[in-house]
RNA sequence: GCGAGGGUGGCUGAGCCAGGCCAAAAGCGGCGGGCUUAAGACCCGCUUCCGAAGGGAUCCCUGGGUUCGAAUCCCAGCCCUCGCACCA
């Protein structure tokens, strides 16, 4: 039969179909506490657009790990569902209806959306259907992967939506949501806040939070704006811009003196603004301000560079510390008529002398001059003033200490009292903070973009004892790989707290405010449970689906008053029986927050027992090396692939090309290589189907060669297993596969095949590959394995190792007749003689008595030659034994024990002995066998006293 | 900056955690050969340098160190990639 990847995988996939091969219901066999369950989930795909190979293999990592436990007799659930939740596809509905260029290249030339279907896409769910149904699940199905499918639903569905709000509703009451302001990006236009996605520029940027110093003149405050607080001490004037608007406002009772856009955006940030007079700047110039810190007078100079759009529009100015300021100030001193011109006395400014108020490695007593001077900088319009000045912001931020009028503070490095600094000042009062853009940011609606505060409902992981129980999930977690457990344990002391809804998007409304949806990463951190129920929550009326409903299924009829709901404990009981998560797959992304998230919300909502076993990461995926892009047309869908190569191969590539952990790459050009080897096997595979069993007795018919083979496969079966056990998706199919196939290369050569007793083995060892790659390619080896023995290769157990065939001898004899074979085409490479005779000389028993010598005295040379010395015999031929000492040190230096002790049981010379017929074969020539000491030795050219104990010498003619 | 990962032969990429069968897997590419009317497919061998005997030299980012022995362990340095929050 050939290899006919396409017809063969349907008809497999169409046998599971119709035989509901992968949904599995509870038992009675199976004990759940004994772990014969696996619960196996991965994040639900989010339908926002199609798939593309590297989702494929997201969701087949998981397979492989359900379909391996499957084997190892465990009752195994692997579920699907969707994620619809948030603004996502609403944005990319939106950019279909307006028709958007980039937008209809992705869906029409990417993911081939026909222009028939094209309408049925205009509703957020019409459009994430056709995503599930012609992508998603027919890619999932393609690729064979093991799920459920009865257990689907979307984070839109009404039963799902009660499921969250009963759990918003508990955590509500357990006090780990609260409400308060938080920053958010807003648009003035729209008077809404936005997303990345409604952004037009700047969508990059960050906005930052400034410290305000609040200088002041009387009654009036005027804020200026700084990333740096430290600096406060340092300031010897202030810039306002003459030409921009300013206003008197009150602001939360006080009087302040900010710029018009300022006064709009701490009115959004929650402050109480009362605007009373609108001004230009040149008004303010030439006044004298209080520093609230040092109690100094400084003058206000005029300044164009100052932007009364970004942060306060006044600044404050510390020449010896910012390199812009160092040079606003040259360039004033420089101006005298411009001063005179504002009413300012130009002498006041010329007396302005920079005020140092740290040291910092590397600079002068004044490092904005040091900088700017060395740097050769005379203009503020100078292209590399930005990356000077930066230089200096991080030496000093890192490096700098603060001079003794910090008090507290001296001497400590900015970077360590910075927030501290500011914090202290701001309790006093004598500072406030704004949040502000350092660049504009414009929504997709042509509105500027500002920071507001909103009112909002937060997730508290700030809460200390809340952490702690996070914390204690981890500590019972099994982290795959190892070294990401600090990971989860760091992001946990840094979580602070999350605002868990927005104003708009699909997803379930905040249960007691309808005009807000719980947001993505907050709506999917216990879903897991709901697979367990899903499939039979839907013979249930939604309405019935409330808060008691709920707690009697997740918390059983002791948490309800008066009778709990009977369907409830039905659910409770399955919900029980798959919970909890043996083992989740995720993106490595993903525990600096949604990770993180379901462990605390599994810390707070159920019980230690029911606490996540374990967490797998996977790594990111290229293709041809670069990363991929669905809007630039860059990704291989499923599909396609599937079509060229066949599912198992792409199955096999996917998961073959690196552990699930670490990044991949499709090439096109090693997916053929891999096809190519899986064709192969297919084809070897069916001359043993084809040929007739042997009859043979394994135990009486099998020859030396045959059961070193045997014993590979054994450590191949251990080494599969293993890898397997940690997710090691790679070292497992490489050890199977390409591992294996390299002893069958070498058995090829040595063995002749022919014989009824290699047909038999080359049969027993198919048969366990066929099972040890099955959870790889299902295909292919189901098929194989059922032509082979009748029974699908995934109904087969999981080979276990058989210890009878394991030798470690017979390995080792084999490896000095494959080192010989090597040594003896070694020489034939370098003499290029065409041999006709090999002699082959095997050492002396008095070098062999040596070897025991030192394999009993240990390896110290000068041990090894006192306890040699003893003996007569050896004495007499000393440097002889000398130089043997030193070699056969340095052999059994690089041995193992087991090995070593295994050198003891071998007699060289039979060994060699059988594979004369080898070796005579291999080279054409006539093979002989001496012992150096032997009778009969024929030892034309003197090579026999070269022979070494496991290193025989060679003559060849 | 914080956190994570990494630098290996023409390329991709294992090995490193548990130091020694490591001149360093496998694939790709290249070279040679077999099979074939031929092409493809398939199979075999070679692919750092030197060598007319299984050997030697140099080698795993750089520089030190530990060790009988280092791609592997330790220290210092250089360089690269990724994530860092309201985006799923």
């Amino acid at each position: 039969m050939d290899y006919d990847p396409q017809e063969l995988e349907a008809d497999w996939r169409a046998r599971w179909d119709a035989e509901g091969r992968y949904e599995p219901d509870p038992t009675t066999t199976a004990d759940p506490d004994d772990e014969e369950t696996t619960f196996i989930t991965v994040p639900y795909p989010y339908p926002s657009g199609g798939m593309h190979i590297g989702h494929a293999r997201t969701y087949t990592v998981p397979d492989v790990y359900a379909r391996y436990r499957r084997q190892q007799g465990d009752d195994v659930l692997f579920p699907m569902a969707w994620h619809v939740t948030g603004t996502p596809i609403i944005g990319a509905v939106e950019r279909l209806e307006k028709r958007e260029e980039k937008q209809m290249s992705v869906l029409q030339d990417t993911y081939n959306v026909s222009d028939d279907v094209l309408s049925d896409l205009e509703t957020p769910m019409g459009y994430a259907r056709h995503f599930i149904e012609e992508h998603y699940k027919t890619g999932m199905q393609s690729l064979g992967l093991s799920i459920d499918w009865r257990r689907e639903f979307t984070t839109n569905d009404d039963r799902y939506s009660k499921f969250i709000t009963w759990q918003y509703e508990t955590l509500k009451e357990r006090g780990r949501l609260e409400k308060g302001l938080h920053p958010v990006k807003y648009c003035t236009e729209q008077e809404n806040p936005v997303t990345t996605h409604d952004l037009l520029e700047g969508e990059d940027v960050e906005y930052q939070e400034y410290t305000l110093v609040k200088f002041s003149q009387g009654e009036t405050t005027i804020p200026m704006a700084t990333l740096r607080p430290e600096t406060v001490r340092g300031v010897t004037n202030a810039y306002i811009n003459p030409d921009s608007p300013y206003v008197e406002a009150t602001v939360d009772g006080e009087q302040w003196l900010v710029s018009v856009e300022a006064a709009e955006k701490l009115d959004l940030q929650d402050h109480d603004v009362e605007i009373h007079r609108e001004f230009q700047g040149s008004e303010f110039v030439g006044e004298h301000v209080t520093n609230p810190v040092t109690g100094d007078e400084v003058l206000v100079l005029p300044a164009e560079f100052v932007d009364s759009d970004n942060a306060t529009g006044v600044v404050m100015s510390v020449p010896a510390h910012s390199p812009d300021d160092y040079l606003a100030l040259q360039e004033a001193k420089a101006d005298p008529d411009r001063l005179e011109a504002y009413g300012i006395d130009p002498a006041e400014v010329e007396a302005i002398e920079p005020v140092p108020i740290l040291d910092v490695e590397g600079y002068g007593e004044i490092p904005a001059k040091d900088a700017v001077e060395s740097a050769g900088i005379t203009s503020s319009n100078d292209p590399d003033l930005k990356e000077v000045t930066q230089d200096v912001y991080n030496a000093e931020f890192h490096t700098g200490r603060l001079h003794d009028a910090y008090g507290e503070y001296a001497d400590e490095l900015i970077e360590d009292v910075r927030d501290e600094l500011a914090n202290a000042y701001r309790e006093q009062g004598d500072f406030g903070a704004m949040y502000d853009f350092p660049e504009p940011v414009v929504s997709r609606a042509g509105g500027k973009v500002v920071v507001a505060y909103q009112d909002t409902w937060f997730l508290t992981y700030n809460d200390e004892d809340w952490k702690a129980e996070a914390k204690r999930v981890v500590d019972q977690l099994d982290t795959n790989p190892a070294n990401t457990r600090g990971e989860y344990d760091h992001t946990i002391d840094w979580l602070n707290e999350w605002p868990c809804i927005r104003n708009y998007g699909l997803g379930t409304k905040l249960p007691w405010d309808d005009s807000f949806v719980i947001e993505p990463l907050s709506d999917s951190t216990i879903y897991m449970a709901y697979y367990t129920i899903a499939h039979r929550l839907d013979e249930i009326p939604v309405e019935d689906l409330d808060r008691e409903f709920f707690d009697a299924l997740f918390y059983g009829e002791d948490a309800v008053e008066g009778e709990a709901d009977k369907r409830a404990l039905d659910l409770r009981d399955e919900w029980q029986y798959w919970y909890p998560v043996t083992q989740r797959f995720s993106a490595n992304d993903l525990i600096s927050n949604h990770l993180t998230f379901y462990l605390f919300h599994h810390a707070e909502l159920f019980d230690e027992a029911q606490w996540p076993d374990g967490i797998t990461i996977m790594g990111m995926g290229l293709l041809e090396g670069e990363k991929m892009s669905s809007s630039k047309g860059h990704v291989v869908l499923p599909g396609k692939a599937i079509e060229n190569y066949g599912a198992d191969t792409v199955r096999f590539f996917l998961l073959n090309s690196a552990e699930p952990w670490q990044d991949y790459d499709w090439r096109a050009e090693q997916v053929e290589g891999v096809e190519k080897q899986l064709r192969r096997f297919w084809n070897r595979a069916q001359e043993l189907i084809d040929a007739d069993e042997p009859d043979v007795d394994p135990q009486t018919d099998l020859k030396h060669i045959d059961r070193w083979l045997l014993s590979k496969l054994q450590t191949t079966i251990e080494s599969t297993t293993q890898a397997l056990e940690n997710a090691e998706t790679r070292s497992a199919s490489q050890a199977a596969f390409y591992g294996f196939e390299e002893h069958l290369k070498w058995y090829r050569r040595r063995a002749d095949l022919d014989r009824p007793g290699a047909q038999w083995t080359l049969r027993h060892v198919l048969e366990t590959r066929l099972r040890l790659l099955a959870p790889f390619i299902p295909f292919m080896t189901n098929e194989l394995h059922e032509q082979l023995t009748g029974t699908p290769a995934e109904d087969a157990p999981w080979p276990e190792v058989e210890s009878e065939w394991q030798s470690a001898r017979t390995e080792t004899e084999e490896r000095q007749i494959e080192r010989l074979t090597d040594d003896i085409q070694d020489i034939l490479n370098v003499t290029d003689q065409d041999p006709e005779t090999i002699r082959v000389y095997v050492a002396a028993d008095w070098k062999q008595s040596v070897f025991e010598t030192v394999r009993e005295t240990g390896t110290n040379v000068g041990d090894v030659m006192s306890e040699v010395m003893q003996v007569p015999d050896l004495r007499e031929r000393g440097n002889a034994v000398n130089q043997l000492v030193q070699d056969l040190v340095e052999l059994v230096r690089s041995l193992d024990d087991e090995t070593l002790a295994v050198l003891d049981e071998i007699d060289e010379t039979s060994t060699y002995e059988t594979a004369v017929g080898f070796l005579e074969r291999e080279y054409d020539a006539t093979v002989e066998i001496y012992a150096e000491d032997g009778e009969g030795i024929d030892d034309p050219e003197d090579r026999a006293s070269k022979a070494v104990p496991f290193r025989p010498a060679i003559h060849i003619e």
